[in-house]
DNA sequence: CTTTACACCTGACTGC
DNA sequence: TGCAGTCAGGTGTAAA
């Protein structure tokens, strides 16, 4: 589910109602997450200072340690009433004096992990650059893909050159940029990567107004949906007109996972298949 | 180094 | 209705 401006979302909407409060109480009813939701009990009575996103992870920064989140998936985290029972995916409460969290994640592909100084290193040596920091130049990552005949479109997924992009945000991206998702991403020139980098950044932003896009799980934490799926121009529409030029959107796979993209708007030239 | 395969889970949908 | 098969927004590991 979530990508960036899910994730996004969620962010803030933790951070207005929980920086400068303390962890008063953990409940969890299914340990057996992705990796198992490791002991909380250390982690009641630390106040959070503040929440931060980094690619698709939420670190919730607390005045001793940071605990890591991924919501995977299907991971949702929501503010509910505390008389609200919990439903049979509802894994882990966090309550923050009177201020009920609640995580739920029907696949389990999420975790909840301590993030020390050495695998915080290691996260930031294998994540790509935020979509909106002064070191992401068109130079920078046209170097950092040299000699990746992989095609962009994975290198996207990846996020090794930017962090936070999945599935939708990919497919959306390379339209904008007018780029086929199939070019091998050492063939893209710095002014390839000026358009997809401003795509990025743009679609990103506009995304993060709407609240996101829900396919099906995402929620803010207030639970609501993410507006955006209304403006997604190419992903999940196979077959339906292209917004730009009317062509029928076209969906094909690359490593294992569905692409769209309109043949017209996203010219071949060199292609990995 | 790169690429591929697969594993982790449940639920929604399609076709018979 | 039911049942089997396919697909889904994401990592992370192992093997080739």
């Amino acid at each position: 589910m979530p990508e960036l401006p899910e994730v996004e979302a969620v962010r803030r909407g933790v951070e207005e109602r929980l920086v400068g409060k303390i962890l008063t109480e953990v409940r969890v009813r299914e340990p057996r997450l992705r990796r198992p939701v490791p002991p909380l009990a250390p982690w009641i009575g630390r106040r959070l200072l503040r929440v931060e996103r980094r690619g698709k992870y939420l670190l919730w920064r607390f005045a001793e340690g940071t605990l890591l989140v991924h919501l995977g998936m299907s991971g949702r985290l929501a503010f509910v009433a505390p008389d609200v029972p919990p439903g049979r995916h509802d894994h882990v409460d966090f309550l923050f004096e009177g201020s009920l969290l609640r995580y739920t994640d029907p696949r389990r592909f999420g975790f909840i992990a301590p993030l020390d100084a050495d695998a915080e290193r290691a996260m930031e040596a294998r994540l790509g650059l935020e979509p909106w920091d002064e070191r992401l130049t068109p130079a920078w990552a046209r170097a950092k893909v040299r000699g990746r005949r992989r095609a962009v479109k994975e290198v996207l997924l990846f996020g090794d050159v930017v962090a936070g992009a999945g599935n939708i945000y990919a497919c959306e991206a390379l339209f904008l940029a007018g780029i086929h998702p199939g070019r091998p991403a050492e063939t893209l020139d710095e002014d390839d990567w000026a358009r997809l980098l401003a795509a990025l950044r743009a679609l990103f932003e506009a995304a993060i107004a709407a609240g996101g896009t829900t396919l099906r799980d995402h929620r803010t934490v207030a639970g609501e949906a993410g507006a955006y799926r209304g403006r997604l121009a190419v992903y999940g529409r196979e077959g339906e007109p292209c917004p730009r030029c009317a062509t029928p959107v076209r969906r094909v796979v690359q490593g294992g996972r569905s692409t769209f993209f309109c043949p017209v708007c996203q010219p071949p030239e060199r292609t990995a298949w």
